[in-house]
Parts: C-alpha cells; sequence; structure tokens
DNA sequence: AGCACGCCGACT
DNA sequence: GTCGGCGTGCTC
C-alpha cells in the first residue's frame, strides 16, 4: 500500500506536491482521482494524484490528503502525460495544464459532485441547476446498456438510430470529392497527418462526414475541432442529421455542468463517439481516438492567448492523435504557411479540392483603390461609389451583402478638434473606442469604459472629431444610405451571448436580413446562399497590424470573406477596398493564388529567420513600474544572451506596452529547429526562477508564449 | 495565482 | 487611536 501521492494542484507553481496517504484512503486511492487537499492558507483545494508511491519525502512537512473525491479516475493516464507534455512544452506548470483542462465544476473542492449525466441527455439541453446531486462515483451505474459501448449507438432509447439508418443518411459525393476521400486514404497510408487544401464551398465537410462514418464503423471516435463556437451550430445540424445523438458538443458557452456532464460521460461506457469543439476539448478524454478533424486549421483561435497553458490545440491535436495511433485532417482553403510548409516537406500528406462544389464559380475580387478615390474627392465615408452601386444592385435582386470591416465600436479613436485631447485608456496604453450605442467609450483591452464627454476636459471646447470607422458606425451610415434594407452587426459587442449570435446567423441565414456588417467574425466558415457582394472594407487595417505574420493572415481573412460571395447558383462580387492596390499580396488576394502568397511570404521568412524555418518563443515582462520593467527585461536579456547568443532579440515594448497598469517588456528567442527544446526550456525555466528571487523582481511576472501566434 | 502578515497614511 | 494600501514571502 503506497504511503505518499504527489498531487497536481491548480497552481502556477513548477512540480508536484507531496501529501500523505491516511490508512482509511489508501485502498481507494487511484493515478487520476481527484482529492481534497489543505494548501498553503487555504483550508482546502481541489488536486489530482498524478503518482503514488513510497518514498517519503525529506526536506519539507508532509500534510495528509483530506478526502477522495472519485472511486474511478476523472482523467485517464493518457492524458496525464499529455498535460506533462504541454507543461514542458508551452513552459508552464502541470496545475495550470489542469486548471484548463478540467470543467470549473469538476475543480470546486466545495461541490465535489456533479450531476451524473443521464446517459442520453444531450448537453445542450438546459440544466436544473441545484437539482439532486448524484455522487460523480456512481455514473457507472448508469451504464447497465448491455450494447457494446463504441460500435453500437450510444445510449439507452431503441432503435432511432442503428447503423442502417445513418449508413444511408451519408451524403453523396461528387467526383472531386471521392478523388480527394481516395487521396486521403491514401495519403494515411504514409502520413499520418493530411493536410486537405479544399476552395471555399467546395464541400470539404461531407467529405469529413465520409471519414467520420468510416472511423465509426472501426469503433474508433472522434475529434472534430473547430476555431470558434459560433460554426458549432451549423455544423452540428448537419452532422446531427447524420450520427444524431452519437455527438457531443463542447464548448465555453455551455455551462459548466453541461460540460462535466460531457466529460464524465466520455468516461462511462458509452461516451459520444464523436466530439464537435472548440480548442478545450481536447482534453477531453478518449478511450479510442481513431481520427482528428481540425477544421479550419489556419485559424489564430486555436492558439490560447492569455491565461497559460499557451497551447495550440491543433499541434497538441496532432500529438494526442499519434499517441492514439489515430489519422488527422486539417482542413482548410487557406493553409496556414507552418502546415503548408509541413505537407510540402513530406511530413504531411497534402489532398488539393480546387474545384467549388455544384460548379459554383469562385467570386470575381475588384480592386477598390481608396488613395485614388480620395485624390479625385470621389470618397469620403467608408464605401466606394463602386461598393454602394454593387450592393444597391444585390439589395434590388434581393440578394445579400456581407460588409467586413476588423474593427469595433463606433470610433476607434477621438480627438479635440481644437486641442488634440485624446482620450486614453488610465490603465492600458491605448487610446479609447468610442461606441455610440452606449454612449460610452471603452479600452478594448481592459475593458474600462467612461462617459463620452460633452466638452473636452483639457479645453472645454465642445467639438469632438472622429477618426476611423467601427462596424458600429457602418451600421448606422448603411442604415442612412439604405433606409429600407434590413441590417444586422456581428461582433464581440453583439453577440456576447450565445443566443444572440444564433440568432443573428439565423435571421441573415434566412433571409430576413439583407446585409451583415461584422468583424473577422464574418469571415469564418458560415453557409449563406443568398450573398452576391462582400465587401472589404479597408483592407489596410490588416496589413498594418505589426506583426510578422500579418500578410499571412490578411491574405486568410480576406480569401475566407471573399468566400463567403457567391455560394450557390451565381458568381459572387468581393469589392476590395485598399490604399495599397499595387501590393502584391492584394493581387493574390485577387487571383485567389494562394502559392503565388506562400512563395513570397516563404522567402520573407526565411530571410528573416522566422516560423517555420525558426521557433519562436516570446518571454513577457510585466511590473506596475516601468523602470522596473526596464531593468528587469534587460538583466534578462543579458543572460540569455551570454548563453543563446544572437539568438536572442530585444527586449521591446509589444505594440500595447501597458495593459490593467502593468508595464510589457518582451524578449524574443529565434531557435532553429534542431536545438533541443529540452535544454532551452531548463535555462528558461532556471533564470525565470533567478530572477523573480530577487527581491527587486519578486513581484514581476515572466510568462512565456512558444509558437506564438 | 491566492492568501496572510506587516508596516505606513487619512479617517470615525 | 484603527481601517486599509500593497510589498514580501510561502505554498507538499
Amino acid at each position: 500500500m503506497p504511503h505518499f501521492a504527489d498531487i497536481i494542484l491548480p497552481v502556477p507553481l513548477q512540480g508536484l506536491f507531496t501529501y500523505s496517504l491516511p490508512a482509511d484512503l489508501d485502498g481507494r486511492a487511484r493515478v487520476g482521482s481527484r482529492v481534497v487537499v489543505p494548501f498553503g492558507t487555504k483550508k482546502t483545494q481541489t488536486g489530482l494524484i498524478a503518482r503514488l508511491h513510497d518514498n517519503t519525502p525529506t526536506g519539507i512537512e508532509v500534510k495528509a490528503i483530506l478526502e477522495i473525491m472519485d472511486e474511478q479516475p476523472v482523467v485517464l493516464p493518457a492524458q496525464l502525460n499529455l498535460w506533462q507534455w504541454i507543461a514542458d512544452y508551452y513552459l508552464c506548470s502541470i496545475g495550470e495544464v489542469f486548471k484548463a483542462a478540467l470543467p470549473g465544476k469538476m475543480k470546486r473542492a466545495d461541490s465535489p459532485h456533479v450531476d451524473s449525466p443521464p446517459v442520453d441527455s444531450p448537453p445542450a439541453l438546459p440544466v436544473r441547476e441545484g437539482a439532486e446531486c448524484i455522487r460523480l462515483d456512481e455514473r457507472m451505474q448508469h451504464s447497465k446498456v448491455t450494447a457494446p459501448s463504441l460500435t453500437g449507438r450510444a445510449g439507452g432509447e431503441s432503435g432511432a438510430w442503428g447503423e442502417s439508418t445513418w449508413g444511408e443518411s451519408l451524403p453523396s459525393l461528387s467526383p472531386a470529392q471521392q478523388t480527394a476521400l481516395a487521396s486521403i486514404h491514401a495519403e494515411w497510408q504514409q502520413h499520418a497527418v493530411c493536410l486537405l487544401h479544399g476552395v471555399t464551398s467546395s464541400g470539404k465537410t461531407e467529405i469529413y462526414i465520409h471519414l467520420i462514418a468510416e472511423a465509426l464503423k472501426q469503433g474508433r471516435q472522434v475529434l472534430y475541432l473547430l476555431p470558434e463556437i459560433v460554426l458549432t451550430s451549423q455544423l452540428t445540424e448537419r452532422l446531427q442529421a447524420v450520427f444524431g445523438d452519437r455527438l457531443g458538443v463542447y464548448h465555453s458557452k455551455f455551462t459548466d455542468v453541461q460540460r462535466a456532464r460531457v466529460w464524465l460521460r466520455q468516461l462511462s461506457d458509452t461516451p459520444y463517439e464523436i466530439i464537435v469543439g472548440v480548442r478545450s476539448s481536447v482534453f477531453l478524454p478518449f478511450a479510442k481516438l481513431g481520427l482528428v478533424i481540425v477544421d479550419e486549421e489556419h485559424e489564430v483561435n486555436f492558439k490560447q492567448q492569455d491565461p497559460a497553458p499557451r497551447y495550440n490545440a491543433r499541434n497538441v491535436a496532432i500529438l494526442m492523435a499519434s499517441r492514439a495511433k489515430a489519422r488527422v485532417l486539417l482542413g482548410t482553403a487557406t493553409p496556414s504557411l507552418d502546415s503548408y510548409y509541413n505537407a510540402r516537406l513530406g511530413k504531411y500528406g497534402l489532398v488539393r479540392l480546387s474545384q467549388r462544389y455544384g460548379q459554383v464559380q469562385l467570386p470575381e475580387v475588384e480592386i477598390v483603390d481608396l488613395q485614388e478615390l480620395r485624390r479625385k474627392r470621389l470618397i469620403h465615408g467608408p464605401f466606394s461609389p463602386q461598393l454602394l452601386e454593387k450592393m444597391r444592385q444585390a439589395l434590388d435582386a434581393h440578394e445579400q451583402v456581407i460588409l467586413f470591416q476588423n474593427r469595433r465600436g463606433y470610433a476607434p479613436h477621438i480627438e479635440c478638434h481644437v486641442c488634440g485631447w485624446v482620450p486614453r485608456c488610465p490603465h492600458c496604453d491605448v487610446s479609447l473606442t468610442m461606441h455610440a450605442r452606449s454612449g460610452r467609450m471603452t479600452c478594448h483591452y481592459c475593458g474600462f469604459t467612461t462617459e463620452i464627454p460633452a466638452r473636452c476636459p483639457n479645453c472645454e471646447n465642445t467639438e469632438l472629431k472622429q477618426h476611423g470607422f467601427g462596424t458600429e458606425r457602418i451600421e448606422e451610415d448603411i442604415a442612412h444610405i439604405f433606409p429600407k434594407a434590413r441590417v444586422a452587426r456581428m461582433d464581440l459587442d453583439t453577440t456576447r451571448s450565445r443566443a444572440t449570435y444564433e440568432q443573428i446567423i439565423h435571421d441573415f441565414a434566412s433571409g430576413e436580413t439583407d446585409i451583415l456588417v461584422g468583424t473577422q467574425m464574418v469571415t469564418k466558415g458560415l453557409d449563406f446562399e443568398r450573398v452576391s457582394v462582400v465587401g472589404i472594407l479597408s483592407a489596410d487595417t490588416m496589413l498594418n497590424q505589426p506583426d510578422f505574420r500579418a500578410y499571412e493572415r490578411s491574405f486568410q481573412m480576406m480569401s475566407q470573406v471573399a468566400g463567403r460571395a457567391g455560394r450557390r447558383q451565381r458568381q459572387g462580387y468581393v469589392l476590395l477596398q485598399t490604399m495599397e492596390s499595387s501590393l502584391p499580396l492584394i493581387q493574390h488576394v485577387v487571383s485567389g493564388d494562394y502559392e503565388a502568397m506562400y512563395t513570397e511570404q516563404m522567402t520573407e521568412r526565411r530571410r528573416y529567420a522566422y516560423p517555420p524555418f525558426f521557433r519562436l518563443i516570446f518571454i513577457y515582462m510585466k511590473h506596475r513600474r516601468a523602470d522596473t520593467a526596464d531593468h528587469l527585461a534587460a538583466e534578462l536579456t543579458g543572460r540569455l544572451k551570454a548563453l543563446f547568443g544572437q539568438r536572442v532579440l530585444g527586449p521591446d515594448e509589444p505594440p500595447v506596452a501597458r495593459v490593467q497598469s502593468l508595464f510589457i517588456r518582451r524578449v524574443m528567442l529565434k531557435l532553429e529547429p534542431a536545438l533541443p527544446l529540452g535544454k532551452v526550456r531548463e535555462v528558461l525555466l532556471q533564470t525565470k526562477t533567478e530572477l523573480l528571487a530577487a527581491k527587486a523582481y519578486s513581484s514581476a511576472q515572466i510568462y512565456f508564449d512558444v509558437d506564438p501566434l
């Protein structure tokens, strides 16, 4: 009988914590079970058993585990290994991974018992909070379905989704799709990962459905990753029509209880065979993973930005799949340079689908030269005469329009007409964005808001000048220009709740709105049948981002939003407004030439030693005092330069150098792929620990962003 | 990250 | 006289 347990606790501290196992509990202790332990000054904290052993720790006062919450593990050994890999690779603590992985409900010591999942209830159903709590441990009692779990249907109702039913409802494939499907199989003979480069509207989803059905037939599970929740409803409907209740959905707009249910169900004898979810679904337990689909694989959203773990779910999924001997399909119309490079190198298979489904033509893209229009004084607001004319034609023909402007709010900057005063966030180094609807100015970094002043606080002048156009302003202007058109706006401000964005999408899909104005949300893979015109109002806001990926990302966003035009029957029309009409990248968007963009960008990446040729690690430092942040950054840079030489760049200030009253400094590490990461990791963590141990820097924060996006 | 301890400013 | 600011140190 082991006497000690090494516990993972949800704290940003390296390592595990050793507790003693009281005699009355030791028979119940399992690796992967949750425990309640005393920690620090806190009475209780929920942790997870990572290891059981008999090595008496030295030099620390060992406390005893208070309670074991589970009879059976809630985290599988394979998951624990994955957590450790994530912590190592992304330079964070395993406790931070634990925190991100487990649904909140399952991490709380005060409510250790989760509603047991009624085996058949879909997670989307509203849950009666506070309904009778069944012990988690009893969940196994629900799995008295005699049928084999993975090959048969999941759940207790009879017959509705028997094999013949769903087998017959598979969508038929066009010759091009059939060829692609066969090619994917062929590539999978050689490569675990296959990249499906299929133009927008080429029918990738039908191919996915066939692949899913095949995996299920082999008794394996499928993980279908999507970059964003917005996309789940449309897709879920399509998949549910084929696979019914064998499908589970997992994302953050579901309640904790719903997510906990999905988790527990995946541990039961009757798990969902297909999980559709956003990045956090890579943390779910899979006993028999056979296929991972990463849809829109190029999306930045797969990388978690803020709190740690700053992991890339696409890459984690690929690793997971390789460990489970599962196949991976990366699908997109605009591959990330990284994935395309891997395909070119022969690390991934590559399959192309260059025809649109049903012979629909790719949209015609017309460049609108904003410089010329300004010079000739032919444009005042955000709309060119060409765009307005196309919109008018579309509306007259009862067709729809999408307008893409990658800025929310009303006006990104306002300024006193007389003295030049600009309202700024008191906590961050940014100017406030004006939101007209709420009558307030808001910081898009920390959420600070304040009323729009009636007069300049500096010179008392009442004229405040607005610069630039956000989606809110676009929406308002459109309402004036086309008073009869029904306009909707889709951005962070209008989609706070799941219901509202589903409503917006539903209304547009069903033709109840004519014009959809939005931020990058409208560029994602949404299917609308009657969109004939897409307007990209300002390509320049994307192109001018101070980021080496700005062009790659601009190409992706513009190509994706262009792909929303003319999805059925007729050719769509895209107007691309830009100040830099002669830029090669703009030409590549017009000609839909991914290869040209790839070749051009890869030349730049190679020349300046950026990914995919080099691996990047950003080291961020934050402190409430600017001088301390500077000193720390200088000290860290000096130490790293001594070890890594030319690979260290900086320190510099990120584009927004102060957020939430903390000054931010940044050091960039460019590492050649051959460099062993284990050693680098050790050195970085060591340096961090040493610097934070110094009294001057003890209240600073240091963290790493590995493979930043 | 929390959380408590501890040492200096404006308040009933 | 004390409430409370956040600097400092610790967590098996």
